[in-house]
DNA sequence: CATGAATGAGCATTCATTCAT
DNA sequence: TATGAATGAATGCTCATTCAT
């Protein structure tokens, strides 16, 4: 298994490169979900570009940069995704609410490209392209911690860092299998209040337990 | 993105043959651990076996096939691991224990083989071979929706269904990450104890609440 | 293009063998007319006829050998359909009688089986097994030759060998292109009728002359 | 039997890339001759030519396409050929010039590359490519139909198309066999002669009847 | 910089043929 | 004799990569 480049050769100055490389990327990945990753290869993507192979050499070392570029370039806008929404919402009143956001967010940044989702999950093997997905993650985990902290007197868990891991790791499992497997869910909106359960009873049992207290007794108290 | 046949072409009758497929299933996943999934290819794999490609070809139509193989052995292995331990396990006091037990087996399962299956999850593209992995999967969440329905009147969800999926889902997730890029979490075992809380959590906010509010507080441990 | 042995190994004696190879060369024949001559494999005969490829070896030494036999086979049907005919026909009272006759045979041998013929005629490169479509041409040659000698004083050819070579292998060539391109032209009589005009013309030119002349002036002689 | 393409893959605009496709389409010719339409491969003619067997698949989809383009181009020279050897004739005074003069060029035509039209005709399987060949037939037919029309007060056939056909086929058949079984023949003229009589004495009896009668009667030589 | 012709290693796949059972 | 597993040479074909124009 040999280490592959997968950065690109130079960056372009001009304008008319960085068209080139635009349309490259394009190209990859519509070859991508039209054709699978298996039979992307360097000169299919230069005729769908519309590019010569050479050019296309002269940007992407491989197969394996290109399917990185298009990660990398979708990794960015989930992430733009994600944060223009957080900002643009309004100051969250609760905790709840914060986290709410938070997965809304998640899911409505996979639902914007599904087939190219699809395609990037399913069909690239884990190879350095990855990277940028769980750097993706990695992020995800920094802002759940500081949501952690920032709850800190309310929330019944002891390490924030491990509590991130933990929850943005079972959350992408969810995520991405209901994506793959049960689109339904995803619209249905139900996914999102399950995730939303799985997330406030890891973190604060106690205010989710006399929520469904409430629920199933009509406002009682649970029973001891 | 042509579909790909992955069954096998023929069983085996004589024995002789028996062991020839043998040798190449065995093959196969040698190569896909030492080389990775594009490495793999059908002359190198019967090559590793000993096997002439012909022989090869006479029991599997490609590379999809072969890593198909491997997938479904290694799904039985897994499964059969899983059952094992739960039936030798000592009748469960405890819906804890019980959940306790299947994640362990869960945990204990991966851990059986972990360049196997790091080299399955990270390299092998999501084609039809990972049809296997869902059964599997499907399978853990018909014991799970039987344990939740089994505990009926203590747990808090009402969908027993839904809250199987979810808790497969969120715990697939969880171990994959852990198990490549946490591996420190899971031999400590802090891993086992977090997705107990989770899924404890989820299910039975009220234990949780209180297990944790103690803890919290100085109480006694819980369950002497 | 090294020689390649087209007979059968051995003769089956026994009355199962003789049932295998008839199976053999049955299936051949299906395979080449389904499949073509390109796809036609040993091992596909084998299948196809219920037999195993070594039983095959025991009879054939190879698809050259296989081809061939459907080849002869093909042939002597052919030659028995032909004599058959010539021999049920009334005592031919005029020589234009018999060459009718003739050529009513021929075609309709290769109506009989014209997917077997089509196959035979374009599909199989020109081996050995076409040796025999020679011989059985050489035959026809020898039938015309004899029947030119048999009215010879009537006749206005000199070399009667001659003549008979010109006249099969136009006829030849008449029937196959028909066949392949014009099948309309064949069920509709009109080609037995250019035919017997053509072979009538050579060998009798005074005799055509005449009746065009009567078909065309109504009975008056040709002009001068 | 699967469809086969035998359209070239793209045409050549550069200058070198025109030679490369030169000089596979004469290296296929080459090969044909050499080692038969059975032992030709794409790897073989690649070597023969020179040239990488990936440059061969830039042009060619295959086996079959080579073979194609030498028919094609071997029926091109045939038609030019005859094209040109019908031209700078001179103004012939009869039909019967005219006539023989055709006979004459087809035969011309056949015996300029006698290995490689062996080749074609013997080996190659009725493909696709004998498409060309059949256009170049048809082209006849046309020659032959117009030739007809224009000595319609002379000759003694109704339907000119048909036969056209007739004449057509049973020259090519003719012609064919004799290239292939009885070179002498043609060697001599007497195979000429022949041709020239079945063709004259289907269209115009009564001439070829009183010629023969002529020479049979020991009268003068016809045309003075 | 862009082009696209050329390369050739390498993978997929078939098939005639043998031979132990 | 019949079987069919095993063989491996040979073929088809692709694709990453280079380089002269």
């Amino acid at each position: 298994m040999a280490r592959i480049r997968t950065a690109p050769r130079k960056s372009p100055t001009q304008q008319r490169s960085r068209a080139t490389v635009d349309a490259i990327v394009d190209a990859t990945a519509r070859v991508l979900v039209r054709d699978g990753y298996d039979a992307l290869s360097t000169n299919r993507v230069a005729q769908e570009a519309g590019v010569s192979v050479g050019s296309l050499y002269q940007y992407f070392p491989g197969k394996e940069a290109l399917v990185a570029a298009v990660m990398e370039q979708y990794a960015s806008r989930m992430q733009e995704n994600i944060a223009g929404r957080m900002q643009n919402a309004p100051p969250a009143a609760t905790a709840e609410d914060v986290a709410t956001e938070m997965i809304r967010a998640m899911l409505a940044a996979q639902q914007a490209e599904p087939r190219l989702h699809r395609a990037l999950v399913e069909q690239v093997p884990r190879i350095g392209a990855l990277r940028r997905l769980h750097e993706l993650f990695t992020n995800y985990e920094r802002l759940v911690e500081a949501w952690l902290l920032e709850n800190i007197e309310r929330i019944e868990v002891k390490d924030a860092k491990m509590a991130a891991f933990v929850l943005v790791a079972a959350v992408e499992g969810l995520v991405n299998r209901a994506t793959l497997d049960r689109p339904d869910l995803v619209a249905s909106g139900k996914l999102e209040e399950q995730i939303l359960r799985l997330v406030l009873a890891y973190v604060v049992p106690s205010y989710v337990a006399s929520a469904s207290a409430e629920e199933r007794y009509g406002g009682q108290r649970r029973r001891g």
